[in-house]
DNA sequence: AAAATTATTCGTACATGTACATTTTCTGAC
DNA sequence: GTCAGAAAATGTACATGTACGAATAATTTT
């Protein structure tokens, strides 16, 4: 029936995608993130070069795509460092998040520091939200850390505030690798634990729900 | 004599360097941020493309020069914006510094949010920490809350940490502008009381000499 | 002044992302 | 099987940043 047969050329549409994805990979090992070039890529599945643009909208796409998968690896190797203090499984998160941008900066680079033009088809946020693998174990963590009374508000206000700091420290230390911060990993650690010391203490608010805004 | 002759063409390249930056001004403000290309510019001040290339090393270097002249408006808004209180003059350097990023996203994303291949070429970081204007204000005000005792430690590693904040905030809020922040000016104060506070309590020690760093 | 050296400008060429239109392949209805 | 319509793949073309080297202008030396 036609639906067997739609099924089985998305199936198949996959299928190829998934090959370019593994072909763009593999040609970022082989010769670093600036080699990757749509004629290159398509050459190595034996396409021509705009027939890419069948299965990524454009090159950023593709960037994602790979990116993505990275964090997939983040987001298991912190599932990996799990304590049974909540909090030292909190600054885990931190710990992990840190370490793996410092360990591709490429990947963390396309993923946070570059403009998102479309909001992510599905709901305007919602898919952002679940969209990172890293951001809903940071959740998960801070709503366990709240039922344990370690910490008292809202766990999403909470994770905010987190992902703004780790974020900036990384994104800091990515950008100006001669600037003196000291030790990156002193600087990291600092910077989560004053974060979290101070959070320790009040009483964190919801965020608002966008009043003000143009 | 010969040095006179060397100084006056120096002047003249800065003044056609200068001349093509008012061009590149220009060409942003009348076609927008992606509007600015090497040949346009290049045809507005009556070049080939390529001799552009005499006074900007590439088209990065153009966005910083230009970016750099928006900073400065910057560092004059934030001193205009000065209390009695150290503490509040402080706060005020967020305030602007927030202020400026949300208004002026693109300026941000070129200084703030991309690679550095090259450390600007006086010492590694003495050029970076005078080099920003904006830098500057923070650190002296920071200073000044030490100096009357409101703040605690070294200055540099307190306005490391303030600008990691700030940073990490904004560049958020620009490169996720559909995430559910809330209202964006509410975000930011609430991440800057957050940390003054936190900061308020403790002694800061200096950062770390750069030990271990591959 | 003439020649040599240096600084400046420019012409040509290439790799890249990708818009647009065309061709080829596939699918489902008759 | 035939054929119309859709989907996938491709060919061509353009704007862009910029490398390279030639041409031109300015400066210094002789």
């Amino acid at each position: 029936m036609a639906l067997t047969v739609q099924k089985r050329r998305e199936q198949h549409k996959a299928a190829l995608r998934s090959d370019l994805l593994a072909a763009a990979h593999k040609l970022v090992q082989e010769e670093g993130y600036e080699g990757l070039t749509i004629r290159k890529l398509a050459q190595r599945v034996g396409y021509a070069p705009m027939s890419v643009y069948s299965y990524f909208a454009d090159k950023q796409d593709i960037l994602f795509a790979l990116a993505e998968d990275a964090f997939e690896i983040l987001a298991r190797r912190i599932e990996e460092h799990q304590s049974d203090d909540p909090m030292e499984s909190l600054r885990a998160v931190m710990t992990e998040y840190a370490a793996f941008g410092l360990g591709n900066p490429n990947e963390y680079r396309t993923v946070f520091m570059t403009e998102k033009l479309k909001a992510p088809e599905g709901r305007s946020f919602q898919e952002m939200e679940n969209g990172n693998p890293a951001m809903n174990v940071l959740i998960d963590r801070v709503e366990a850390c709240v039922a344990a009374g370690k910490l008292k508000g809202d766990p999403r206000a909470i994770a905010t505030m987190l992902w703004a700091v780790g974020h900036g420290t990384i994104s800091l230390l990515i950008t100006f690798p001669f600037y003196p911060f000291g030790d990156p990993q002193a600087f990291v650690r600092r910077m989560c634990d004053f974060t979290i010391a101070g959070l320790a203490d009040k009483e964190v608010e919801p965020l608002s729900d966008q009043p003000a805004n143009c």
